[in-house]
DNA sequence: ATGAAAGCGCTAACAC
DNA sequence: GTGTTAGCGCTTTCAT
C-alpha cells in the first residue's frame, strides 16, 4: 500500500530541515558533507524518490520535460519506427514521451491531445488527422510547441516534415508507363488523409502528362488496412475490364495487394518499403521513405522550438527513393495501337 | 509565448472566487446557473484548461491516471502491436501512457522506469530486461503496480503474462524431427533474455527426447536484429558440416534467416508469425503468438491492480499455435542409418 | 450558493 | 551551511 515518502519524511529522519534535503536531492553545492551523508542515508532508508511533478509545479523553468507523440496507429510499422526514433531523441535529452493513436479519428485526436496538454506537455509531435484546427491553435497559444510529421496540419502555422508524396508517386507511375502499362489502377486509403490525397494527385498528374485518361473504375479510395485492400484488389482483378498494373498508396494496401495475389499476375508498385519486399516472388518495387529519419528530424525540430527557437515555421520535405525490384515489369501488355 | 491562464485568472475575469471556478471546472453541483455561465464565458475567453498535474497534487485520490509501458524495442512489430493494445485499454479508461524502449539494456530500463516513477505513474506494463530486481522491489514498495508481459521478472512477486515458449518451441522441433531432420540448428537472441532461454530449453529438451545430441556448432545465441542473424546463417550454411534445418528464436532472427536464403535450401521454422510469411517461397512455418492479446491482458491485469485488487500475483500462460506452411519439410535429408 | 484558509510536495528568495 | 517564509495551481475543509 505504501505511501510514497516525501522530503518532509526524509528531513525528519535525518534531523535536518526540508530545504537541506531539497539541496542534497538537487545536487546543489553548499551542504556540509556530513549533513549530506546523513540525508543520503535517510533517503536510502526510506526509499525516497523525488516527486518531479511537484517539483515542476514550483520551478522557475516551467517545463515538464515531457512531449506527446500522436500517430494514426502505433501498431503500423511505419509509425512505430517513427515513434522509436522520436523516443530515442527524447531519451537523449532526458524527456519523457506520452503516446496516443488517433485511428484517424479527429475526436480521439482531440481527446488525446487535450489530456496531454492538461498534463502540461512541452510539445507535440503530431501526425494530424486534419481536423481540430481551432483546437490546435488554442493549444499553441497556450505555449505548446507543435511539429507535424508525415502530413502538414492544414491551416496551422507549424513546422512540418514530410516526404514529397506527389513526386514519389509520379515516379512510380512513370515507371509503370515506361513498361507499357496504360490501365493503371490506384488503390489508396481515405482521401481525407493528406498523404493519400497527394499521392492520388501525383498519380493523376503523371497519367495526364502521358496523355492518358484516368478511368474512375480503376480508382479505389478509403481502404483501411490490408484486409479491405485485398478484397478491393480481388474484386478488380475478377472484374470485366481489369487493369494491367496496380499502384498502392501505402504499406498496408500494398500488403493487401500482395495477399490478393496481384503481383503474380499484374504489375504492382507500392508507396512505402516493407520488410521482405525483396524476398517475394516477384520482389516488389516501391517508393521508399525513411520513417526513422522523419521521426528524428521531427523531434529535433520540436526540441529546437522548446529550447526557444522562434523563427518562422519551417517546412522540411524529404525525397523519396524509388526501388526497382522488378514487379513493375510484370505482365507487360501486348504492344497496342501506338506506333 | 503565452503563459497558460490559471483558475485565478479566470476568477478575476469572471468576478468570482477561485473556488467557484474550481467547482464549475470540476462539474460540481451547487453553483448558480448564472454564475456558472459567467465562469464558462471567462474560460472560453481566456482559453483556460485545467492543470491536471496541480490537480492531482492536491486530490485525495492520489492517482495520476498515467501508466508506463516499457518494452525492449518499440519499433519491433511484436512490441508495437502489444503497445497499441495497451494504449487502447488505457484510452478506454481515461489513462495516459508513457512509453520507453530499453533496448534490452538494464541501465536504460532503470533510467526510464525511474523517470516514470518520478512522474508518479500508477502502474507499469513491463517487458523486463532481467536486471534491476531490487530497484523494482523498491518501486513496488512505493505503491507502483507492476505487470510483466512476455517475460516474467525473475525474483519479483508480480503478475506476469507470457506464452508457453518451451512447449511452442518443442512442437516446432518435433515437426522438424518428424520430417527426418536430425541436424537442426538453433539461432537465438541473447540467452539472458528469458524467452530466448526458454526457447532454447525447449529445443534442447525436444532434441534430447528424440535421443539426439545437441551439436554446439549448430547453436548461435546473441543475435540482435535481422542483420546479425543473416550473417550467422550465411556463415553456418557455408560451413563444413551445415545443418539440414534451422529453428529461429524470434521474428527478427527468422527474417534474417530468410534474407540469407536459408529457407530456399534448408528447412526453417521460426518463433513468432510475421507479415507475408505465407507469401514467401516457400511459405514459412511458424510458432505463432498474439501480441495484441498479450498487451490487452497485461493492461487488464494492471488496471485491476490499480483498482485495488490485491490478490496473490497471478501468472497467465497463453498457448502458442503452430502454423504449418511447409518450410519445415524443405530439403528432407536422405534416409540415413536408422531402421 | 459562495468564499477564505490551509495545504499537496516541492523550490525560490531571502534570512541568519 | 542551514533554516524560514512564501507560493506554484489546484482541492479540501470549514465558514458564512
Amino acid at each position: 500500500m505504501a505511501a510514497r515518502p516525501t522530503m518532509k519524511d526524509v528531513a525528519k529522519t535525518a534531523g535536518v530541515s526540508l530545504m537541506t534535503v531539497s539541496r542534497v536531492v538537487a545536487g546543489e553545492a553548499g551542504v556540509a558533507p556530513q549533513t549530506a551523508a546523513r540525508v543520503e542515508e535517510a533517503i536510502r532508508a526510506l526509499g525516497y524518490q523525488r516527486n518531479d511533478i511537484a517539483r515542476n509545479l514550483r520551478r522557475k523553468a516551467q517545463d515538464s520535460r515531457t512531449i506527446g507523440l500522436v500517430v494514426d496507429d502505433l501498431a503500423n510499422p511505419f509509425f512505430s519506427a517513427l515513434a522509436r526514433s522520436v523516443e530515442d531523441e527524447a531519451y537523449r535529452r532526458g524527456f519523457l514521451v506520452l503516446v496516443g493513436s488517433t485511428n484517424d479519428d479527429p475526436r480521439r485526436e482531440r481527446d488525446v491531445v487535450s489530456a496531454f496538454s492538461a498534463r502540461q506537455v512541452d510539445g507535440l509531435v503530431l501526425v494530424p488527422t486534419g481536423g481540430n484546427r481551432a483546437f490546435f491553435r488554442a493549444q499553441m497559444a497556450r505555449g505548446v510547441k507543435v511539429v507535424c510529421v508525415d502530413r502538414p496540419a492544414t491551416g496551422l502555422d507549424v513546422d512540418c516534415i514530410a516526404v514529397d508524396n506527389r513526386a514519389g508517386t509520379a515516379t512510380a507511375i512513370r515507371h509503370l508507363l515506361n513498361h507499357g502499362h496504360t490501365r493503371i489502377a490506384y488503390l489508396g486509403d481515405r482521401q481525407e488523409i493528406w498523404t493519400q490525397h497527394e499521392r492520388f494527385v501525383g498519380y493523376t498528374e503523371a497519367m495526364t502528362a502521358a496523355g492518358l485518361e484516368v478511368d474512375s473504375l480503376l480508382i479505389r479510395h478509403g481502404l483501411r488496412g490490408h484486409r479491405e485492400a485485398a478484397a478491393a484488389v480481388a474484386d478488380m482483378m475478377a472484374g470485366p475490364n481489369p487493369p494491367t498494373a496496380f499502384f498502392s498508396g501505402n504499406d498496408l494496401v500494398t500488403l493487401g495487394a500482395v495477399e490478393a495475389g496481384a503481383s503474380r499476375r499484374f504489375a504492382l508498385v507500392g508507396f512505402d518499403d516493407f520488410v521482405l519486399a525483396d524476398k517475394l516472388d516477384p520482389p516488389i518495387s516501391v517508393v521508399s521513405q525513411d520513417p526513422a529519419a522523419l521521426g528524428r528530424t521531427a523531434a529535433q525540430l520540436l526540441f529546437g522550438r522548446i529550447d526557444g527557437d522562434d523563427a518562422a515555421p519551417r517546412s522540411v520535405v524529404l525525397a523519396t527513393r524509388f526501388i526497382d525490384r522488378g514487379s513493375g515489369g510484370m505482365a507487360v501488355p501486348p504492344a497496342g495501337g501506338v506506333g
